[in-house]
DNA sequence: AATGAATGAGCATTCATTCAT
DNA sequence: TATGAATGAATGCTCATTCAT
């Protein structure tokens, strides 16, 4: 129990350090003080740098998906699947601001270096709204005309635009029901006013 | 007109290698030989390697916005703004794969770490979609519900989102035109089928 | 005690690098190897060369102050202490030819660069000539004509000029006494009154 | 007369430079500058950095060597004329801060790092001192004790310290005949027989 | 397991010198 | 002669990683 009890403290503390100063400015004894423990810890525990990232990474994302799995087995209306994913999406990124910039922007930056680092489990995580998708067309509800594979990313890239809000100084008054009901009504409905829509 | 050029091989060959390994794993040495120039060189023409990178970005994007803003001089139609805007960003996008990356991961990056960068020509740019909206809901064409501030983000995100389809070996194979028909049909119609949209 | 012991080896390897290059030929690889370390083990130990540079002198100086003020606490007679000083310097001087080159040349050099380098004990060392003057003029042995300041400038300006007849291939032969002695002649027989003077 | 023209310009611009800077911190660019003359240019007139420092002080001491010798020819007392040495030494020294630097500190730190500068004009002029010693005691003037090869070293080493407080802020107001008076008092009347002492 | 001192490879930047014009 | 853009070798310092304790 001691060796998580580290292992934890040293992903909680890599996660704070990676998000305050991105990953390759973060120092390997910067994550060591912030969990208070020795430097050579840390390779106890950790094969190195990169795989602390990856660490931080799956840990967390992890538990997201963990949670969201779980609140998306009671739902069976693909609209109120997209709500769910959206809101539990922006609440966890809102809570953890060091998480959030971490995937917005270590992940994608280190992602294209660490060659062997594959079928992750954000795959995983996008691929839970590519899969809402096909549930709704089957059901009927969304359109045949869109392309699940692109639909996830047009929502994902959205979302994760949108949650950037709270990590910059701009426009941080926004709520999570506040974003999350407009990207939904946009995503959902589209911009356009019903009476143009049926013009198009 | 030689100063100008030795700059110009210089700022394309530094979006080659930001592209290729990142920034911080970018070296003077690879873009110097790259570029066909002495290392000391780069530094007749910039102060230092953030400087670069700030260079690449600004030179580039300029470009990109000024074409844009030409081409939507011509248009007035707020729905065909948009898919100027998506479609020229796209194109963009797909013919300097190395500016995307750029763009879309080491900007992000060091946005936040170099603090005297601001009032970057990144906010000119995705401030023309908040307007172009704004223009539409003027019009009564676009929804007066949806947010200018949060639908630009959206936008913006997905926009981001689907282009990195060229910089990854997976799905590589969608057009601009397919990708940017899905996107403008989502965020102008949404993904419900009418008639359930209409029951919401 | 093994810090001491590698702090103590570089400032060794250093005064030696020093005096043998000069501080801007000598690199920070060269003390490394002489003092049989890394390169990065300097930087555990000081901030930067400058730092070694600075340290090498106090150090050293250090060390000759303390010898010769207390000499100097056992002897009343302003004559005596003079040539206390005088033996005792050039004697350090002899046995440490590297500090001697590090003193003359290298602090001078960059005693000016470093602009908070500043109440060193090199002006210590220099103010008991000026101290040990005044104690004569009180004690009615030295003339009142002579300028202490100016006499302190003069006596060291000599002793360090004469000391660097054993860094130099010239003239090596001397001893420390006939040095000292003729100095000492010299100095003291100017500053002494007529009276004294002949009762030497 | 124009190469005249640009070699002692560049000769002027160096020495300020050096004496300024420091030989190691000095651009060949900031002497360029200070010249008005292109970085290129002073390589038609100079080998190298270090060709530069030796034609400073060879060019400047030699000046100084020559008008020493001339007013020493008018002269045959020994007293008046290391008179005539101490006062020109401080009028030059005090005239052209910048070369008193340079030679006070840069010479001496490059003095051993430059191989094959040899037999220099500075060894002509320090060893006009020891001529006027030898010259002193055949006439019977000064002490036979006096080794001249040391006491030109402690003639020359007080004569460099004292010129010293021009260049530091501290005691700036001594004039030259105040710190010349000094010198010649301590070092004439300790040399000096005692009959021809009291005589004076 | 835990420590943290030690390591040494690695790189941004500088600047004396060259050379095409 | 004169220029100054271009060169590229050279180095202080950092920091991920190791390992003796």
């Amino acid at each position: 129990m001691k060796d998580i009890h580290k292992h934890s403290k040293i992903i909680t503390a890599a996660t704070k350090v990676f998000a305050k100063k991105g990953f390759f400015n973060a120092r390997i004894s910067d994550i060591a003080k912030e969990a208070k423990v020795a430097d050579g810890t840390i390779y106890l525990y950790f094969n190195n740098k990169y795989d602390i990232l990856i660490s931080v990474f799956e840990e967390e994302i992890g538990k997201i998906v963990e949670q969201i799995k779980k609140s998306l087995a009671e739902e069976t209306d693909p609209r109120k699947m997209l709500e769910i994913f959206a809101t539990k999406h922006l609440q966890s990124m809102k809570k953890n601001k060091n998480l959030a910039e971490v995937i917005q922007i270590e992940l994608r930056q280190t992602n294209k270096l660490i060659k062997d680092y594959r079928n992750n489990k954000f795959s995983d995580y996008t691929d839970l709204v590519e899969e809402i998708i096909r549930l709704g067309q089957k059901q009927n509800i969304y359109c045949l005309d869109v392309e699940p594979g692109i639909a996830k990313r047009i929502f994902f890239g959205a979302l994760e635009e949108v949650s950037r809000v709270w990590n910059t100084s701009i426009d941080g008054h926004y709520t999570v029901d506040e974003i999350s009901g407009q990207l939904l009504k946009i995503f959902l409905s589209g911009i356009l006013l019903p009476e143009k829509n049926a013009a198009r």
